[in-house]
RNA sequence: GCGCCUGUAGCUCAGUUGGAUAGAGCACCUGCCUUCUAAGCCGGUUGUCGCAGGUUCGAUUCCUGCCAGGCGCACCA
């Protein structure tokens, strides 16, 4: 049980015992509020539960924080509890409670931080889903980096996960794909609203090379040739960067098989037992402004063509008879009008839209170079793609940056910033710490410092600089459910900075290794093995976001 | 016109369930390496939390209105 947990349970139980003695005359507290103070002056722990209880109490809330502290005072694993301000009690834990996460740490080494909040809930995780006639861009690269670090963040919190990547492989801009390809092989002009990009003329190249006849075919024939072997050689290409990036999808989804199988039929005849399709002006519409949307939508339009929107029904249907609890679409906020009508999507099959269905909107990102915003436009060609990006800065540059911020805020990418291997780059900061414990625990060995828990004294640890480190790797299991309970792997991130600064500042007032002739002490051993646990849930929290636990730098 | 997102230090941005003196990095000034990685640490400077009301013991956080920026409102994909 995690400290924070073991806390908030003793002071519901003080408050508990006071109103059954008749003490204490008041509502129940729905829930304990229990924060680590900013101030170190203020404890280990503060809680403001007298203040949210004295208007049912009719007392002023300092007299309540002076009963619930008086039952606090008598546990064992409680130092000290002292009320401040208008009722504020601030808790300051006994060293042996404090120390116990460092053996909490090593007894789960790689399932430190690993909960069950999301136990037996199976989630789809859909992002990215880019058309297969282009290379990955910037704002892919946005959802590749938080989308994966997402599903290991629900995977911790004991979802079952599956990541999926739904291709666009079907319809008008597939077409057009294959008529742009096939008019750069024979060197005519592409089509006005074709693609225009150099790729196009490259894979192009890449087709004709491996197929000379395909320029011998009819017409017809020739531009289906082209955009199938246009298609397998693209998604394959998306394929290969997303593994190099470390975003890995177990299903590739595509459209074309919703269409070819029974998928479409079956979504239809769910919608209308549900009874919510109806046919007007020639076209099949789902009435999902039943559910909240601002207008039906068609399914199929007038010319008897099925819709994307009808794709998008049945593949959401899919993933519901394939068994997923939750589905989960994270969209760039291009696409933020589709909320709406996924929500009453889900309505119109008997699903719960409160439960069933996730939107993540996220915003767009902007990019700076040489100190002014590059815009980005397929048709000029300066469209900034995944694997660019990954060239200029490196995988964990690009995924720690691009997981650092919350997806609703806008942000901006400064490359030149990102190309700069210093600290200025705050994954380097993360990463050095990891790095640094390692040094330290390698030179322990040949020091003669044994580090581990039969070594372990959690007591000798009372340096400002260690309660405060103690403190901050007892934050991270609390930190990955809340970072899985609001879809935020951001607070990882952040979170591990905010440990990185911890260890630093241990590093440097406390010194871990013995110098000179000094003899291995208790206090060494103890110090190193706060520094394993420490190397441990960076590790952890690292893998988290997919970026590498360096051993050097 | 309607809807979604954003507005916090010079810059890029944190700040879940309302809490104590609003934070981090960069930038700027200043110290700290004869012994564990200085990609580090210590100290200093920087704010009408977009504006105006409201809710209450207490609001950057919740509600309303307004201002500014981004995006979206197809029988397109």
């Amino acid at each position: 049980m995690s400290t924070h947990h073991q806390l908030s349970e003793a002071i519901e139980r003080v408050i508990n015992d006071a109103r059954k003695a008749g003490a204490l005359i008041a509502d129940a507290p729905e829930s304990v509020p229990l924060e680590r103070p900013k101030n170190r002056e203020h404890g280990d722990y503060a809680t403001s539960i007298a203040l949210a209880l004295a208007k049912s109490a009719g007392k002023p809330p300092r007299e309540i924080a002076e009963l619930i502290a008086t039952g606090l005072r008598s546990l064992e694993i409680i130092d000290r509890v002292d009320i401040a301000g208008p009722g504020f009690i601030n808790i300051t834990l006994a060293k042996a409670t404090q120390g116990a996460i460092v053996i909490n740490i090593l007894e789960n080494n790689l399932k430190f931080g690993i909960g069950n909040e999301l136990a037996g809930v199976k989630v789809n995780l859909e992002f990215i889903s880019a058309n297969p006639t282009g290379p990955l861009h910037l704002g892919h690269t946005r959802w590749a980096a938080v989308g994966d670090a997402l599903a290991r963040v629900l995977s911790a919190a004991g979802a079952e996960v599956s990541r999926e990547f739904y291709i666009n492989d079907r319809g008008v801009q597939m077409d057009l794909f294959g008529e742009s390809l096939r008019a750069s092989a024979l060197g005519i002009a592409k089509p006005e609203a074709g693609y225009q990009g150099g790729y196009i003329d490259d894979l192009a190249k890449k087709i004709v090379l491996a197929e000379p006849d395909f320029l011998k075919l009819s017409e017809p024939e020739s531009l289906v040739a082209f955009r199938e072997a246009g298609y397998k050689l693209q998604l394959q290409e998306q394929k290969d960067v997303l593994a190099k990036f470390g975003t890995n999808f177990q299903v590739w989804f595509s459209e074309r098989s919703l269409h070819a199988g029974d998928g479409l039929t079956k979504a239809m005849a769910r919608l209308k037992e549900q009874g919510h399709i109806f046919d007007e002006e020639g076209a099949t519409w789902l009435r999902t402004t039943d559910f909240g949307d601002d207008k039906d939508r068609v399914l199929r339009k007038s010319d008897g063509e099925l819709t994307y929107f009808a794709s998008d029904t049945a593949y959401y249907i899919d993933k519901r008879n394939r068994g997923f609890d939750i589905c989960i679409y994270m969209l760039g906020a291009d696409h933020h009008g589709y909320v709406g009508r996924l929500k009453a999507t889900s309505a119109c099959a008997g699903d719960n839209p409160e439960y069933n269905i996730e939107i993540l909107i996220g915003q767009l990102v902007k990019i700076m170079e040489g100190g002014e915003e590059v815009k980005l436009s397929k048709r000029a060609g300066t469209i900034i793609t995944l694997e660019e990006l990954v060239e200029k800065v490196g995988v964990d540059a690009a995924r720690y940056t691009l997981i650092r911020y919350p997806v609703e805020t806008p942000m901006v990418l400064d490359v030149d910033l990102l190309k700069k291997r210093t600290n200025e780059n705050p994954v380097f900061y993360v990463q050095y710490a990891h790095a640094r414990i390692v040094a330290v625990l390698r030179n322990a060995t040949d020091l003669g410092v044994k580090y581990g828990l039969e070594f372990y004294k959690p007591e000798l640890l009372e340096h400002e600089r260690e309660r405060e480190l103690l403190g901050g790797l007892a934050e991270f299991p609390r930190i990955v459910a809340g970072a899985a309970q609001l879809r935020e792997p951001h607070r990882i991130a952040r979170y591990l900075e905010d440990l990185a600064g911890m260890y630093h500042g241990f590093y440097t007032d406390c010194r871990v290794l013995p110098m000179g002739d000094e003899k291995p002490s208790e206090l060494h051993f103890a110090r190193a093995t706060l520094s394993a646990a420490t190397m441990q849930v960076f590790f952890n929290g690292l893998q988290l976001l997919g970026v590498s636990a360096p051993d050097r730098m």
